[in-house]
DNA sequence: CCTTTTGTTTTGTCTAGGACATATTGGACA
DNA sequence: TGTCCAATATGTCCTAGACAAAACAAAAGG
């Protein structure tokens, strides 16, 4: 209730802290009394205080986590060997995908750790022109904001030059995206663009709507964070015959299958479901209620096997 | 756990309601305590279920609570009580604002209502590029994201409607920002806008950096949902001399109040938050944290007085 | 009549410790 | 090597009580 937040120290409720990491309050208190850590002070009238460094440490954990690293094996340990951790994921993560990273491409990476937004914008505004959109998002966009949210797992990036790199390509898409919808106003299929309501991440999104209208299917995009129930009703009054959803790292997998199943009840079973995103969940084989596409790609060879099983119109 | 929504009748575990209604998962249960409402079934392990009907009970009861009605004379009511409640409100919303609505507006607002996404998203293009972007926004969009908002707490334009104005004005806007920032790179004062973590809201954002930017300031946007802690950073980072915050109606009072003195400790005196939006906790006197804006007009005055108030530099 | 102060009720959030369904892990076995 | 099962790990849910802050109502004062 109290912002607790007063005094020398820098402290913070338990509603605070669920908003700074992330973390449930019910996960907070049950990794407290199993693993002994956090271990916050209490006020007056018994309800936990966390000082600035468990939150931090917190917060080292939350991303060790999204790596795949398990609590038990995490939380109990010092500060110390977290940050061992971190760097020897750092060092994995490198090997996995560090080769094709083009020279362009780092050079923009400078440009979000310098914060030079301005050189970022015309740097990127210049290879879109150059390249063409489509190139420009499968060899631009889709690899800088892996290495954006790679760069970020590691701790070497702030989530504040996470949110500048994706306010800043948001905004050249957009722009795109004003010209290109023009054209497809009777197109086929209409495609239904939206996330969770617990997914704030919206690039992906944006990136997908950019090749769904280049390759002719008249986009209705919904933004982020829609409720089922929305999402439900919209299908419905926009006549949609597919919705598009994409999932980042960052949500639960619980969430996603929960939610898929449930929208798969409520809309019409030839309403096809396609998701992407970089949520490992999509990768598990029960997972039968949507068509997964792994890549920007597979958005064109999706909608031409769309069209192909479509029976001809009159 | 489990999705709990097969069957006939479509039934939702507790947390797929606090998805859905935005209500927390200890008010539902403390609901059911106090006022008998709502009265789910349990599973074989003891768990919630909440058939649809109840559920979409909560979402009018939401909507009531969020115009400012109190639990306490909301939820006991049987749903015929509840409708009536809504369209009382609905009469006294539209006494207070409905005058000024210029036909125009109206004519909008059927556009959203029947879902005409191409011919909305044409006409708000040529009266932009007819009234230019200061009148535009402020006698198109701000009244007319307002009469949204209201239509939507009368319970007369469903969620998805709300986001596909969203996402319509939000790309016309984005893509005029993309060529007003051009020109000002090395203006002063340099702003941050953002939102809270629970505010998912980003149109407000959105016009107000268009205000900003017309005023000849240099804007960093972070988009929508930052963490505090990253507030803090990209103000250093920036150096930025205001950050601006956006809060609709439906953020949570004391989540506005407890973030803005967060916010203040963590932040050097000398950076000024500006605060504006529709949230009725600004409004209070005891408000001392920003400095409130209440409509886009005073940015253009907030902006000179500081301008005046700053020393000159050498 | 309007404003401030004080007392009362309402309301959301917090606490405790227990329970259980679902993932994940590690070993046994084919 | 791959598949199945048991053991463990983990997040979420449960009950019922408590309390601080907000909202309201009533009384006092100008």
């Amino acid at each position: 209730m109290n912002m607790r937040a007063e005094g020398s120290s820098v402290q913070f409720s338990i509603a605070a802290v669920e908003r700074d990491t992330g973390l449930g309050k019910d996960t907070l208190r049950v990794w407290e009394r199993r693993y002994g850590f956090p271990q916050p002070q209490r006020d007056s009238s018994g309800e936990r205080i966390y000082p600035l460094e468990q939150v931090e440490k917190l917060r080292v954990i939350k991303r060790l986590l999204d790596q795949g690293l398990r609590p038990g094996r995490v939380v109990p340990l010092p500060i110390e060997a977290l940050h061992a951790l971190s760097s020897q994921q750092a060092s994995q993560a490198q090997h996995l995908q560090g080769l094709q990273a083009h020279e362009d491409l780092l050079n923009y990476m400078a440009l979000i750790r310098q914060h030079e937004l301005e050189n970022l914008r015309n740097g990127l505004s210049q290879a879109l022109v150059h390249k063409g959109l489509s190139p420009f998002i499968e060899q631009v966009v889709a690899p800088l904001t892996s290495m954006v949210g790679e760069a970020w797992m590691r701790g070497e990036l702030q989530v504040f030059e996470e949110h500048l790199y994706t306010e800043c390509v948001s905004g050249l898409l957009r722009g795109v995206l004003n010209d290109l919808v023009e054209t497809t106003r009777s197109a086929t299929p209409t495609v239904l663009l939206t996330t969770f309501p617990q997914e704030a991440h919206g690039l992906g999104l944006l990136m997908a709507e950019c090749m769904f209208a280049l390759h002719g299917a008249r986009c209705v995009s919904l933004g982020t964070q829609t409720p089922l129930h929305d999402i439900a009703q919209a299908v419905v009054a926009h006549q949609a015959q597919v919705v598009a959803l994409s999932f980042s790292a960052s949500m639960n997998p619980k969430h996603v299958l929960d939610g898929l199943v449930e929208l798969r009840q409520r809309i019409a079973p030839e309403v096809q479901i396609w998701a992407g995103g970089r949520n490992p969940v999509l990768q598990r084989r029960e997972q039968s209620q949507a068509l997964v596409l792994n890549s920007l790609e597979q958005i064109g060879h999706a909608l031409q096997n769309w069209r192909e099983s479509q029976p001809a119109r009159p």
